[in-house]
Parts: structure tokens; C-alpha cells; sequence
DNA sequence: CGCCGAGTTGAACTGAATCAAGAAACGTGG
DNA sequence: CCACGTTTCTTGATTCAGTTCAACTCGGCG
């Protein structure tokens, strides 16, 4: 199966499209790779498309003081954006970049929007994509309010084992908001009890 | 004015309605008084509103091991939901409670809906609500993984001084994450310097 | 009055950060 | 394919921001 109809069940997932709605949505579309390494989105820029990832994986981080927070991970078959930028076409707080060779199909935001206007189910899929990023951002939240370091990592490997072992230390910690030391401390914590 | 012009210009501000839009939506609202203390939503009851704020001011919490983390807060004109759960139709992990004598007007779940299902601009309402929501949660989440308890205190200073004023040392520590007692020093420190 | 919850202050404690150094993994070019 | 430099990961020692526990103050209100 190739991107676009990966793309293509994506969406049908979200609201059902009519074949003509499909094809006045996916004229806009083209596709890109980014080798690893290669930024969807850079902080400062103002970002211009949703990706679908077609492959590969994807980082959200912001940096402060010279420091990177990551924000979120994302990988084959997920929509990636600098969301906030995209929303309020203002410069990005934060960049996106591939942790590994990524292949996207790009969802330009002009022509997402002239669907939006043109089609009720085009901003139903609008709708529903702000939805679900709004409840990853509950989730994170609360437990960034309320779990130690320990808890939040021992909830994550539950929630998405897969993720915890393929990303780097260094990146999953500064997920997990703390230092790189101290999940390398917390994961020698795990593999004894 | 009243509540329902004030909710009329709120929505106006998000996406216009024609007057048969809103004839057909404001048919569904309802209004309701909150004394302070009462409960707009309980923890673990499936959330069937968006309130609109006419009056008062609302704070949202969840609980774990018997400790409250407040969410977020929510004042006049302001939308008001337990939006995980009445997005998801499943229970709800946050309370939302009236912290003043609070007067909503009340959006039915099922009719809203039925308004999207019958309105394209009524969906648009929605996506922009949603991706209001989003933006709220993504600073928070910023703030919570980057700056220490101090940092993030001054920042809402800053943002929101008029919060920082009227909630009480108790509710206001749980939002920033910290104890009372941390709270209470941080605020001795800012009188000085 | 006297009680009661909310807020403050102090002292001791602790989870995670920081600093420092060594070990392992990784690419890149010879 | 191996040698080398670089980055990533781990481990240990120390420090620090924020918690915890406890005592005290203050303003309301029965």
C-alpha cells in the first residue's frame, strides 16, 4: 500500500469523504522526504502544511536557555505540524525534525483551508485532528502535574513500549522532562525488581 | 447585555452565523446558576455540556493519591467544558467546579452536534474551539516541562495578573505544580527585590 | 470570645540536577 | 575491515529546588 492510500484510509477513519471530495482534497497534495536529521519545521518559521507520515518518524522540541524540550514524537500513518504555528501563522516555538528517514505527504494550508470552506467534511477532519491533539496535550499535562519522573516514564512504557525502546536516551528524557542521567538511573531502577 | 448576547458576540468572534444559524442554535441552550462550590462536572461522570461563561469564574482539577492538580481556570466569557470527557463520551478525569457564584448557558452535547451534522459553519465553531483548547494546553505543557516553579509563576503574573490576584494561595500552587507552602515564599521573594 | 481554615515561616529531608569521568556505540575515511 | 574521533550512555559524588512536617499568625464568623 503506498502513501497516499494510507492517507487516504487515514482520513476515511476521521470522516467519510465522497469520492469527490477525496480527489478536490488530494489534487492539493505532493510528497517529500526528509533524510534524518532534516527539519520539517524550524523554531521561528512559520509552518505552512500538515504532513502525513508515509514512513519514518518525527521529534517536536523547543529549545530554552540553550536547552531542547521534546514535546512530542510521531510516527508512520500519524499527521505531524508545528500545530501552533500552523493555527495561528505566527513563527514556530518549536521545531520538527526526522529522527529517521521520513517520507510525507504535505497538506499545504492554504489548500486546506480553501477546502474547508469548500466542503462541511473537510472541517470536520479539521475538527476532529484538533480534538485529538488537544487530548495528547490533556494527557501529557496531567501527568506532568501530577507524576514523578519515575511514574511518568513506568506510564509511558505501559501506554507505548515500542517508543521507549527505539528512541535515544537523550531524547526521551527530555520528553519525560528530566535529565539524561536520571532516566539512565531510573531504567537500572527497572530491570532489577 | 445579557448572557445570551454575550454568548452571541463570543460565537460571532469565532465564525459568523446567519440569523437562521443561530435561531437554530441558541433553540438547543438553556441557562443554570452554580453557587460557588457547586459542580459543573464531577470526576467520573461522562461531561454533556460547553458552558458559557455569563458570570463567575470556574476551576478545573483532577485528583491523584488524594492530592488536587488544577488544570485550568476559566472567568467570564470565557467556554467551559470537562472537554476530555465530552469529547471522548468517556468518564471524566477532571471535576470542574463554580469558585464564585457562577450563571452558564448550557450546550448540549447532542444538539451541538446535530448542529454540526445540519451547519458548515457550526463544525467551524467547533474546530476553532477545539483548536483554542489545543493552544491553552500546548503553553501550559511548555511551561510545566521548561520552567522552574518561579519561572512559571512570574509568567503568569505577566500573562494574567488579574488570576494571580483573586485565587486563593491553595489553587493557585496546585495549577503551577507546587506545594502552598512554595507558593508562599516565591510571592515573599517578588515583594522584595 | 474562641475556634477554624487559610496563609506564612522555619528546619530537616529528598528527588532530581549538576558536575565529572569513564565505557560503549557510531560513523567516517583510510 | 579496522582505527579514530565523536557522540551517547552510564555511574558516582555533590548540590539544590522544592517537599514535608510542624508551629505559629491572621482574619472571619458562630
Amino acid at each position: 500500500m503506498d502513501h497516499f492510500s494510507a492517507l487516504k484510509q487515514a482520513i476515511a477513519a476521521i470522516a467519510p469523504l465522497s469520492a469527490e471530495e477525496w480527489n478536490a482534497f488530494s489534487e492539493a497534495l505532493t510528497t517529500r522526504r526528509f533524510p534524518k536529521g532534516e527539519y520539517l519545521c524550524r523554531e521561528g518559521q512559520v509552518e505552512h502544511y500538515i504532513y502525513f507520515l508515509g514512513k519514518g518518524a518525527t521529534r517536536h522540541y523547543f529549545q530554552r536557555e540553550g536547552r531542547e524540550f521534546t514535546v512530542d514524537f510521531h510516527f508512520e500513518g500519524e499527521f505531524v505540524t508545528a500545530y501552533y504555528s500552523f493555527l495561528t501563522r505566527k513563527p514556530s516555538p518549536v521545531s520538527a525534525t526526522a529522527i529517521e528517514d521520513t517520507e510525507a505527504i504535505l497538506i499545504p494550508h492554504q489548500q486546506l483551508h480553501e477546502f474547508y470552506d469548500r466542503h462541511h467534511m473537510g472541517e470536520r477532519i479539521g475538527r476532529r485532528i484538533a480534538e485529538y491533539q488537544y487530548i495528547r496535550r490533556l494527557e501529557r499535562e496531567m501527568a506532568l502535574l501530577s507524576l514523578t519522573a519515575e511514574e511518568r516514564y513506568a506510564a509511558l512504557v505501559m501506554r507505548n513500549p515500542a517508543l521507549v525502546q527505539q528512541i535515544s536516551v537523550k531524547h526521551l528524557s527530555s520528553y519525560l522532562g528530566i535529565q539524561p542521567e536520571s532516566l539512565s538511573r531510573i531504567r537500572k531502577q527497572f530491570g532489577k525488581p
